[in-house]
DNA sequence: AAGACACACAACCGCATGGTT
DNA sequence: TAACCATGCGGTTGTGTGTCT
């Protein structure tokens, strides 16, 4: 089947490109006497060389008096990441939750703004999981041995530029690794298999052709984790595993969403999963940036306290 | 000051869907 | 049932504006 194109584009007559105030003013003009009716038969009627489509468009996106201009609010922009969690690109659905803002708008500010902000904190913006990528921790297991190493080799010589340097590098590679730890957390996805980028490091780094021995990998306390990055935390029989660290207090939590601001829809549509709250994470590891927006150093703190608690240290991970 | 570039957003395009004849 | 029409939707493009060099 053809189909009829929604304007005569050969008649050359048709106005493309953005409107000026005049034609809007007769297209506002024209709806708010007649209703807009036919939106084929409108611009005749109201005046305008533009095909009824784009009258349509200019009046539902731009001159519907009901229409909220101006920037989102925080609130604003949880409901669109929520929603789009659960709906994907969606955007008249998520619009319609959204009371004055348009499909059009919305799908502009996530891709100008949200999908930004999202993989800044390290969330893949369709999938709305952590890029949680194991290969990163490894390479920053590597570097932190590497740097490591260096500081045994001269482990008197503070003002040795290379100790300087390593010392400097040591730092980075934590806060890295601890960035790409609260991303996972932060989301409620898997934890990282620890024992597994342990096992990556063996006989990558030799000192004197001697091979680095193996440690027994670090295991969280009374939970055995032993995930890949790929395979989702999210089964049911993991629920007993999750009681065991977090206490009786645990509940499985729904994810598919960030549930702080979750409206009902998100309940209904997501799944459950075993995953701790972000306040059973926090009772144990202090603050994330769930809860607080820059709180990097307590985090720090939090997990170096929390490790040294449980006898280990960040060689032990690493 | 001017050109290059990046960004935000309005507008367009093509397809899908549902209703009517 | 086929043809046609109106509208909705999501991806893409075009354009104005601000920033950088």
């Amino acid at each position: 089947m053809v189909r009829a194109p929604c304007c005569d584009e050969n008649s050359g007559l048709i106005k493309k490109g953005p409107w000026t105030p005049e034609e809007d003013e007769k297209l506002l003009d024209y709806v708010q006497l007649h209703g807009h009716g036919s939106w084929r038969a409108l611009p005749k009627r109201a005046g305008l060389n533009r095909c009824g489509k784009s009258c349509r468009l200019r009046w539902t996106n731009y001159l519907r008096p009901d229409i909220k201009r101006g920037k989102y609010s925080d609130e604003e922009e949880q409901i669109i990441i929520n929603l789009h969690s659960v709906l994907g690109n969606k955007w008249s659905k998520i619009a319609s939750h959204l009371p004055g803002r348009t499909d059009n708008e919305i799908k502009n500010h996530w891709n100008t703004h949200l999908r930004k902000k999202l993989l800044q904190r390290g969330i893949d913006p369709q999938t709305h999981k952590p890029i949680s990528d194991l290969n990163l921790l490894a390479n920053l297991a590597h570097l932190l041995y590497a740097s490591n190493l260096t500081n045994l080799m001269n482990p008197w010589d503070n003002n040795n530029a290379f100790r300087q340097h390593s010392d400097a590098t040591t730092q980075l590679v934590k806060i890295q690794l601890l960035q790409t730890m609260m991303q996972v957390i932060n989301t409620t996805t898997p934890l990282p298999n620890i024992a597994q980028t342990q096992t990556s490091l063996s006989g990558h780094y030799n000192n004197n052709n001697t091979t680095i021995p193996q440690q027994a990998p670090l295991e969280f306390p009374n939970l055995d984790v032993n995930v890949n990055s790929q395979q989702q935390f999210n089964d049911f029989a993991d629920i007993d595993k999750a009681i065991a660290w977090f206490g009786d207090g645990f509940q499985p939590q729904v994810v598919g969403a960030n549930c702080n601001n979750m409206n009902s829809d998100c309940h209904t549509q997501s799944s459950e999963s075993a995953l701790p709250s972000i306040n059973q994470v926090e009772s144990k590891i202090g603050p994330t940036y769930a809860s607080s927006q820059s709180p990097t150093s307590n985090i720090f703190e939090a997990w170096e306290k929390f490790l040294d608690d449980e006898g280990h240290s960040w060689e032990d991970i690493l």
